[in-house]
DNA sequence: CGCGCAATTGAGTCGACTCAACGTTGGTGG
DNA sequence: CCACCAACGTTGAGTCGACTCAATTGCGCG
């Protein structure tokens, strides 16, 4: 059931059966979340973390105005929310953009790993630091990238990470996200969201419809975002 | 010496001295940085990790058109690079931007800890998991705030930061970053970074001269941010 | 068939950018 | 000690990107 994890981790080190058998044990428990349903409510203090086995789920936070924005997006073999084990309160929300196949990690038995499996241990940390990658790339794209270019580094990252745990077919990948939601993670206006996807249809980058987005022509859409992978550290070596 | 990491780490939960040994054993040497000097390359594969003991260092990106975004400040006691030890490959180059003391930990010497530690490994870990909630604090403030309101944003969180590390004076503190320093940090122009600066002098909430900012009215300040320091997970707890 | 939600288009306004010039200041060498 | 230089800070003007408000189209489902 947890076999995205395993496809997840293993882009970084190898994971020994015992490792596996020890994650497989963590997992407490299982939900089905509907599009629109909560996982995780800011402000609370879950003892256990939400791995995502299939569907699209979402981070973020909602500003006094009431406008959302979206911090990160997780998809199949995701630990969304594995730093609660050690931040505690949550700092933000989370929830499910596409119907969600959730398992849940107890705390305690991630405190016995970090103190019985160091390697795996490491593992995890790798697992949070990555995203912490995938954070800074954001900002980047953010602070200093045009927005067609910002939503191409999005689709190219979204494909790689996609292709790892096998999500994709050929260069087409389901992405259940209407503009409205695009647009609370490039954090744009609706209106103009919807300008910036046909910039990239109309230079014959991408064709998105019907919850589908095919990549037309992979070397353009990797030049206008500057796409370069290194941050998301996929390489099997000793960590 | 390195007291100022004791006390950012024990804003979390509190260290034994055996544990305040391991972390000076750690630290296989140290040196001096001009403002300006590169800690750390962009695509390197440091030994060891950087711990700032005195000074002001940021991570940055550069783009194609030469254009950079910075997206982190570090402070005394903070471990910029920490997550090298386990991403291996720098995705991001590190720059002093004053004059710097910085030692550094051996990676060797971190796994140890990770094998022997538990307690000290979760601290480490919890350390870079801090700084991915600054990542996700700061990308709501480029997506869904006003430049004023981030600017704010901004000098609220490391006046808080710097007084756990007592580099406060009062309200004031030292800041060495010059106008088109901070543009980096904001993604914005020069010129329109200065004019953000003037809103914020002009409604009476700062003053910035000569590398140094004073708080003139921290609770309109803390308004116009929307600053809540949940984030930064300043409560002492079993971790 | 019609309702509701998502996508699209148009028009007018404001924020942020660039180019360009000028003021200020701290450090350095004659 | 003062003059000068270089870097930083400030201001103005014109342009373009992104926003809001508003209306229209497309589509899936009861």
């Amino acid at each position: 059931m947890i076999e995205p994890l395993f496809l997840n981790l293993e882009q970084h080190d190898t994971l020994s059966d015992e490792e596996r058998g020890v994650l497989r044990k963590m997992m407490v428990k299982e939900k089905r979340f509907a599009a629109g349903e909560d996982l995780v409510v800011e402000g609370s203090r879950p003892p256990y973390s939400s791995l995502v086995i299939d569907g699209f789920t979402a981070r973020y936070k909602l500003t006094a105005e009431g406008t959302r924005q979206i911090t990160a997006l997780h998809i199949s073999g995701d630990f969304v929310d594995l730093h609660a084990f050690l931040l505690k309160t949550m700092d933000h929300g989370v929830i499910a953009l596409s119907p969600c196949h959730v398992a849940f990690a107890d705390h305690g038995e991630l405190k016995r790993v970090t103190e019985q499996y160091p390697h795996l241990t490491r593992m995890l940390w790798l697992d949070t630091l990555v995203h912490g990658s995938i954070h800074r790339a954001w900002i980047v794209a953010m602070g200093r990238r045009s927005k067609a270019s910002h939503l191409a580094h999005i689709i190219c990252e979204l494909f790689v990470r996609l292709r790892c745990v096998h999500k994709t077919n050929g260069w087409s990948f389901y992405f259940p996200l209407s503009q409205g939601e695009m647009a609370d993670v490039l954090g744009l206006s609706l209106v103009h969201m919807n300008r910036v996807i046909q910039t990239l249809r109309r230079h014959g980058l991408i064709s998105w419809a019907s919850q589908t987005i095919t990549i037309l022509d992979w070397e353009k859409l990797k030049d206008v975002a500057e796409f370069d992978p290194t941050y998301l550290s996929l390489s099997a070596e000793p960590r």
